[in-house]
Parts: C-alpha cells; structure tokens; sequence
DNA sequence: CCAATATATTCATGATATTGAATATAATAT
DNA sequence: ATATTATATTCAATATCATGAATATATTGG
C-alpha cells in the first residue's frame, strides 16, 4: 500500500535540511555559542570571535536567509539573536554525538565597542 | 583575557560541523528516516524510498563516512544501522523548529527482496 | 570456474559553497 | 553636507557537493 493513497493516522514529520546546511560551517556554529547568551552585535562577535566583520557579515546572512537568526538594528549597531531557541536543542544533541572542545582558531584581544559593552561611555 | 590563557572551569563543546554537513540532504535524511525503524538492507531502502540502488549506495557512503551509520554484512545482504541512537533526537530537535511532511518524491511500489522482508522464502 | 545477486566505487559534469577583497549602505555626529 | 561608525553586499576565484552512468567487488549457488 502506497503511503500517498491514504489519509494518514500519524503525522510524521522531517526536518528541513536547509537548518543543517547552514548549521554545518564552524564560524556560524561558533555565531550561535556566542549567541547563546543572549542578543549580539556584529562587532561583539568580532571581538570575541575574530573573524573580520565582512566574513561575519556574510555567515550571518546565511544564518539570517535559514530562518534562524533574526536582526534589530538600534542606532548604529544591529543585534542579532536566534529566532527559536530551540535550535540550542539541536546543537546539544549533536554535540553529544561527537564534540570537539572549542579551541577557538581567531580568538582576539579587541573589546567590542557597542553600547550594550560600554554601558558608561 | 584569552580564553586559552587558563584552564577553563567548564568544558563548552560544540559540534561537529560534519554532522550538519552529513544531515543536509533529502535522500539521506529520507534514509535515516527508514533506520529509525531498526537496521535495514541497501534493497530495502530502494524498496521503500524508490532511490536507484547506486545512488543509495553513495548516500550511505556519506553518512558512514560522518560516522553516523554502520554496516554489517550478513550473506548477500548488507544491513545498516545508527551507530548512536542520539542522531534521531537531532532529528525531532531539529523538525520542531521547520517540519515538512514526508511527502515522498520517490515512493517506490516495489517490495523487498531480502531474507528478513521474505522469512519464509 | 561461471552466473546471479546485492552492494560499492569511480568518473565526469554541472551546481553550489567558501572566502578574500573591494565597495556600498545606513545611522549618527559635527 | 561631510565624516565616522557599524554593518551589508557584490565580485571573483577556488573548492566542494550532487548526481547519472558505467563499472567493480563480494557472496552464494551451481
């Protein structure tokens, strides 16, 4: 019996393989840890990350066209945070699966200059 | 202060982007859909899901190659299953946050071929 | 050994992803 | 208006992925 010809009794459901896609880069995994704690700047992911600001420019957006992060902008800056905090869920469960220890490749030494870090300037 | 400068107090981790990468594919995600199921030989997975045998067969490739399914060869038959059962919890995880329903490009008519669909043959 | 069955690999081509470099946009301050 | 700051986009070169076609391997049974 073909599955189409029946109404069915349980709905079964398939995630989008698009959320993997843009999960399997590590700069975009390594977005969301920072994202983790709350909503960030781009330059609070430069300065915690390292990476250039055009790079993370470019990882956000695919983040961004996948659904999972959404923008806010707020004078000069534009936080960003995840849309579902679900997607935490996904990475745990994947990081038990095989994980590596966060041995931060672009770690830097800059502060990230947006107001939320530099409350009293 | 670098982050590599001390020993940490907790041990983040984060994925293996090769999980992602492995996961970010129809065919192969319709695959794991088949193996939530218990193990199951390459012919049963044409049967079911109306892929080409080869085309199967490069799939599984991938996915044993992230280190997400093994294989076991019993007779003429090959059988594969989920080397951690935790790979389906990325799975529900993950079709929270965007689910589709399984709508089955490839539904095969066909019936499996091998001893364990055939006991009595 | 030969034939049949189940599965795997290789190859070629087109499509998509990665990433550095350069440039563009949008908000603010002067 | 102009300069500055924060962020985004475009372009181009390279690398990787997707996939059909053909072929190879391994097991079993004569």
């Amino acid at each position: 019996m073909n599955i189409l010809d029946q109404t069915p009794k349980i709905i079964k459901s398939i995630p989008n393989p698009g959320i993997f896609k843009a999960l399997a880069h590590p700069a975009r995994l390594a977005i969301l840890e920072v994202l983790r704690d709350g909503e960030a700047c781009v330059c609070h992911m430069e300065a915690h990350l390292g990476y250039r600001q055009s790079y993370l420019s470019q990882q956000l957006a695919v983040l961004r066209e996948a659904g999972i992060i959404s923008d806010r902008r707020e004078g000069w800056n534009i936080y960003y945070q995840v849309v579902n905090p679900n997607i935490f869920k996904v990475l745990d469960s994947a990081a038990l699966l095989s994980c590596e220890s966060v041995a931060k490749k672009h770690q830097s030494s800059l502060s990230c200059p947006c107001p939320k870090c530099n409350p009293n300037k």
